[in-house]
DNA sequence: TTAATTCATCGTATTTTTACGATTATTTAA
DNA sequence: TTAAATAATCGTAAAAATACGATGAATTAA
């Protein structure tokens, strides 16, 4: 199931995409902590979650692959923040297309 | 991993669990042509789409799952549409986290 | 140079998601 | 009453996601 129809555009396919890499609990806390913080180390937010490392590292590489983060290597640490990609996919793809979804429903329709 | 911390918190875990039931071409493809049609019935989605009718149904019940639409049995036809609580859901939680991303990032943060 | 730190990657087990066909239940039409 | 239409559910197979420990690579500190 990856063809596009005319029923299923390549703007679901894209947005789908960036919504499954923001549908995770512990992505969206990353997120939101970056937000929050501008960035941050891997290691900080090993030492947050009650998961390991390693686990830790797939989220990021997650949201990296997602074009949400940046990350860069700062020595022996890895630093990431939201890119600019990022806020973009959300401002242009993502948020437009759950808006649509806001159609007055003043009775139930069925 | 389902125990909320202070990082990951209850509105995290509730919008990762509506974050996921979006996170589908198809199931954005149901919900955007819901929004243009207003309602519709399962085999109209159906004819439109290249997958099992079992399949559809299967999308439309992770759609209701999520309070995103709501479904009515209407003689031997089962109509669905867009539900205020998923309207709510967009409007109130995911959109705004979504929002919060949006930290001006003037230049490579890290 | 050696040891320690930090993080990515690998291999793997478990769970979840996705899709299908077959079957069942309900309603409408003949 | 019987047949047709519609859609939900069941069982199941295949793929993807999630988590872990172990390992390896790179950098810094001793």
């Amino acid at each position: 199931m990856t063809t596009s129809s005319t029923f299923i555009t390549s703007e679901h396919e894209e947005t789908a995409r960036t919504l499954k890499a923001l549908a995770h609990p512990v992505r969206l806390a990353i997120l939101d902590y970056l937000a929050l913080q501008r960035s941050c180390y891997c290691g900080d937010l090993t030492h947050q979650l009650p998961l390991a490392q390693s686990t830790v590292s797939q989220h990021l590489k997650a949201l990296k692959e997602a074009q949400l983060i940046d990350g860069t290597i700062e020595g022996v640490r890895s630093c990431y923040c939201i890119s600019q990609k990022g806020i973009e996919l959300m401002q242009i793809k993502v948020i437009p297309l759950l808006q649509r979804m806001n159609t007055t429903v003043s009775q139930k329709c069925c």
